[in-house]
DNA sequence: AAGCGAACCTGGCTGC
DNA sequence: TGCAGCCAGGTTCGCT
């Protein structure tokens, strides 16, 4: 499901239910999703508050008081609901007696709030785990991660160096998170096609002999940011997983120029191409074969 | 090193 | 109605 503007799109719903909360009861409803949960999973959150919730590339990540961050991937298929939780401060009030839970619903967290935070994830492509807060972005998940397309550092310039002398095509260069890091199958057919670039040329051509980056490498570089953050402002794109924290759906889907749209007119003005689609590393290009060159 | 394809898992849709 | 086959927003592993 969800690339960089489904996961912010999720941080941004649970955030005022999490941040500052506490956990009274994490309920592991089996041994793990993707990767069994780390040890002692449950009693390293439990009792414990969390201090915040922020978001690298399609990674969520919760800080807990303890020292450690609750590392969070959504997979394919993963989504949170914030619901009501026991409603009071009864102990045991908690959701399995209330008879909530659906199909595929793996992890509950019980808040001190009176909320609760349901992960759903039909195909456990997603998974959870810990590490020590001061060592989050040299750990596994991280340290070869790329550059993040919407913060500061995030330019022509460092698309053009981390494009370098890469024969690899454009799709699969943009696709590769440990150059640039939150962009999936949607934003990048998205953004090759506003900026008119064919994506199967090489990545390398986006930057001079001289390892400068070129126009369309300026370009690029801005359609990505303007695509992502039109998609946050969306709620994201909901194709069949992706729901919001309150169970409404995103709506960029209906902003899509290419995407899912095969067969259809082309919608750059005057181009008249139709769009077609191709299979490149396994996935799925959707392009105009007339306007991106 | 880089670049493919396959694997992980479930569900929805298409076509026979 | 049933069933086989294909497809899906991601990541990782293993083989050229």
């Amino acid at each position: 499901m969800p690339e960089l503007p489904e996961v912010e799109t999720v941080r941004r719903g649970l955030e005022p239910f999490m941040a500052g909360a506490r956990v009274k009861k994490l309920d592991l409803r089996r041994d793990g999703l993707r990767f069994p949960f780390p040890p002692d999973f449950a009693a390293r959150i439990e009792g414990r508050r969390l201090t915040g919730l922020g978001r690298r590339a399609k990674y969520l990540r919760a800080s807990i008081e303890s020292g450690e961050t609750l590392i969070m991937h959504l997979g394919m298929s993963g989504s949170f609901r914030v619901e009501d939780g026991g409603g009071s401060a009864t102990p045991g009030a908690f959701h399995h007696e209330r008879g909530k839970l659906a199909a595929h619903d793996h992890v509950v967290f019980v808040l001190d709030n009176g909320k609760q935070i349901v992960f759903n994830d039909p195909r456990r492509f997603g998974f959870m785990d810990l590490v020590r807060s001061s060592e989050l972005d040299s750990c596994a998940h991280f340290h070869k991660m790329g550059v993040e397309p919407l913060g500061n550092a995030f330019d022509a310039q460092i698309l053009a160096e981390k494009f370098a002398g890469r024969k690899t095509p454009l799709k699969a260069a943009l696709l590769d998170q440990s150059l640039v890091a939150g962009l999936g199958n949607i934003y990048v057919c998205e953004a090759l096609h506003r900026t008119g670039l064919s994506p199967r040329r090489a990545a390398r051509t986006l930057a001079d002999r001289k390892g400068r980056a070129t126009p369309k490498a300026a370009a690029l570089a801005s359609n990505i940011r303007d695509v992502l953050n039109q998609a946050i402002a969306s709620g994201g794109s909901s194709l069949r997983d992706h729901r919001l924290t309150d169970g409404s759906l995103g709506y960029f889907q209906h902003n899509f120029r290419v995407y899912d749209r095969e067969g259809e007119q082309c919608p750059t003005v005057k181009c008249g191409g139709v769009i077609r689609r191709m299979v490149q590393s396994g996935r799925s290009t959707f392009y105009c074969p007339n306007c991106q060159k």
